[in-house]
RNA sequence: UGGGGGAUCGUCUAGUGGUAGGACAAUGGACUCUGGAUCCAUUGGCGAGGGUUCAAAUCCUUCUCCCCCAGCCA
């Protein structure tokens, strides 16, 4: 665990660029980038990709870009672009003044387009999108070549100068790398570098009708800043020899594309378009409701940046498919906030309690610790009175075994209060359900403490009832039963495996007065109940809302659910 | 039946010829004014077969299984 903080953990990117170095590579750069379209809201596997790209760089005294892969104006939007910053300034990293936009190249990727088509590498083709597909060949049968392939460099010249004026209509002309129609990777059988679109760029304008691909424009852009490792996910293996072949052709800077696999979590989705769909479907409230596993989501359910870097660092980086526990990344979140989160008690289902012998109108302030795992955290006054709010599920008339709570007769302390004794239960006439206790004190046992050294088995969080804050309170539980959701063969789509459960919202909850003046996004532990925060969006001084960001471990739940089997 | 990748405890991941290690999960115990936290222990793995070697997760070989690729998306 110490190692962590120390030597980062080996990992086949790390081991590559350490011989770089020892190589002199580069002249000892290590220079990286994290290159979103912006067409969708970061989520965790971003963050993945995202610490590993700037720890790169920082481990080595490099730096990392971050740059907007804008090629497509028919699908990218501003607001996807502020929301991708916030994310990852949130998630504690800094691209300083490297902040890029493949949009800035456009004149220069036209003029490294123009080369090619001049040293005979490109050409302008006529086929139709349809035709070009039919051209391509399969997987197994080699392509041909299009009737266009052979036109000069003159024509082609001049024609792509017209596509660039706006002289054609969408979808007339594209430009193709002229390499390979037979070759076995079909990234290879003449990829189209440039087509015509008639969009407004978010950041162009209308200045341009005609947009470079993917392909084209990556390799060429890492190449113009100066990327020494560009890292991408393992769908793009295929797609390296192509990144080699432009940068080769045209003799310029050659980064090393290295591929990694992408993050699963079991219990969520992480695909863009799954995404989307959730969203759209109004299965989630939006792209941060605290459901989600994207940055913004996990941000407003009380996720630390340090948690998921945390998270980030352990799982690793390797090249083989791979599924992680959303265990995992819960477990970092609790070791996290643990430290940090003051204690407070909130009562999430209330039942009312009376004191017999306490007197009628006495109130005590009594002395709570804001946090036993850090002293210097302090302590706070908490308010008891003859009438208190207990958890329902902290009462049973008929205990069972190894339940250590409140029962008719049973003595249990009341945390940073009293012990207490269950003398009578009312309930109503009709239902049967328990309404009321009434209880006993012992005034000897202030704070908690038994003078005659008496032990009690059970110590349970409560709140004065004339003293404490109403409020809302949501639980939330995983977005997907199964650990992989995806499409069944019989046609039913992922969306079937969605938890009907995933949230639970808590209306008539009371919180100790303390939490008065709770300032937004910050994180409480709620007493044997687990992590909450302040939900930044519905939250008002009126109306606490409180988002339960992780439960703590439950080891009573554990041993009832072996009880049930027997 | 084309090409590119990948297989190590339940999960994730180290290990590049010399006793297969860590983390999460699980289980048991200690401790506890949170059935939390902490601490200790236990369980459990090299996809399969053949070969080389004193010695193989690692080298050779055959096989099996999984993932990706036929956008004018990235």
């Amino acid at each position: 665990m110490a190692q962590r903080d120390s030597i980062p953990a080996p990992n086949f990117i790390r081991n590559i660029i350490a011989e770089d170095l020892k190589a002199n590579k580069n002249e000892g750069r290590v220079i990286t980038r994290f290159p979103p379209e912006p067409n969708g809201y970061l989520h965790i596997g971003h963050a993945k990709s995202i610490c590993l790209n700037f720890n790169l760089a920082a481990e080595n005294g490099g730096t990392c870009h971050l740059r907007f892969d804008d090629t497509n104006p028919s699908k990218e939007e501003i607001e996807y672009i502020e929301s991708i910053k916030k994310d990852v300034q949130w998630l504690g990293f800094n691209w300083g003044k490297h902040l890029y936009y493949t949009s800035d190249y456009f004149e220069k990727l036209f003029d490294y387009a123009v080369r090619l088509i001049k040293d005979g590498k490109a050409y302008v083709d006529s086929l139709s999108a349809d035709e070009i597909r039919k051209y391509r060949g399969t997987l197994t049968e080699p392509g041909k070549d299009s009737p266009y392939r052979g036109r000069s460099s003159g024509e082609n010249l001049d024609l792509f100068e017209r596509m660039r004026a706006g002289e054609y209509e969408d979808g007339a002309h594209v430009l193709r790398a002229k390499i390979d129609m037979a070759s076995p990777n079909l990234n290879m059988r003449d990829p189209t570098m440039y087509r015509i679109r008639r969009a407004v760029h978010h950041r162009t304008g209308d200045r341009w009708c005609i947009y470079p691909m993917y392909d084209f424009a990556h390799c060429l852009s890492d190449s113009i800043e100066g990327i020494t490792h560009s890292i991408c996910t393992l769908e793009f293996e295929d797609n390296r020899p192509l990144y080699d072949w432009f940068l080769e052709e045209l003799g310029v800077h050659h980064p090393q594309q290295i591929e990694f696999a992408r993050l699963n979590l079991t219990h969520t989705v992480l695909s863009k378009r799954k995404l989307i769909e959730l969203v759209k479907d109004q299965h989630v409230t939006g792209w941060d409701d605290p459901r989600m596993p994207t940055i913004s989501g996990l941000r407003r359910r009380g996720y630390t940046p340090e948690a998921i870097r945390d998270f980030c660092e352990r799982i690793g980086v390797a090249k083989r498919d791979s599924m992680v526990d959303v265990a995992l990344l819960e477990h970092c979140l609790r070791e996290n906030l643990n430290k940090k989160s003051p204690r407070v008690m909130a009562v999430l289902n209330p039942l009312r309690v009376v004191i017999d012998n306490y007197p009628e109108g006495q109130v005590e302030e009594l002395e709570a610790e804001n946090n036993p795992e850090d002293p210097d955290m302090g302590t706070r006054k908490v308010p008891f009175s003859r009438e208190l709010y207990i958890e329902q599920e902290d009462f049973r008339e008929d205990p069972p075994k190894k339940f250590f709570r409140l029962a008719p007769g049973r003595e249990v302390r009341l945390k940073h209060a009293y012990y207490v004794t269950c003398v009578s239960v009312i309930k109503n006439e009709k239902t049967g359900a328990v309404t009321e206790l009434h209880c006993t004190y012992d005034s000897e046992t202030r704070g908690g403490w038994s003078k005659d050294g008496r032990k009690v088995k059970g110590t349970l969080h409560w709140v004065s009832a004339a003293h404490a804050l109403k409020a809302e309170v949501r639980l939330y539980d995983h977005l997907f039963l199964k650990e992989n959701p995806i499409e069944a063969k019989d046609g039913t789509d992922f969306k079937a495996d969605l938890n009907p459960d995933s949230l639970e919202t808590l209306t008539r909850c009371r919180v100790e007065p303390s939490l008065a003046d709770v300032q937004p996004a910050s994180r409480y532990q709620f007493l044997r109940q687990g992590y909450f925060c302040l939900d930044s969006a519905d939250s008002s001084p009126g109306l606490l809302v409180f988002n339960r960001t992780a439960t703590l471990r439950d080891t009573w739940a554990k041993i009832q659910k072996a009880q049930e089997k027997g």
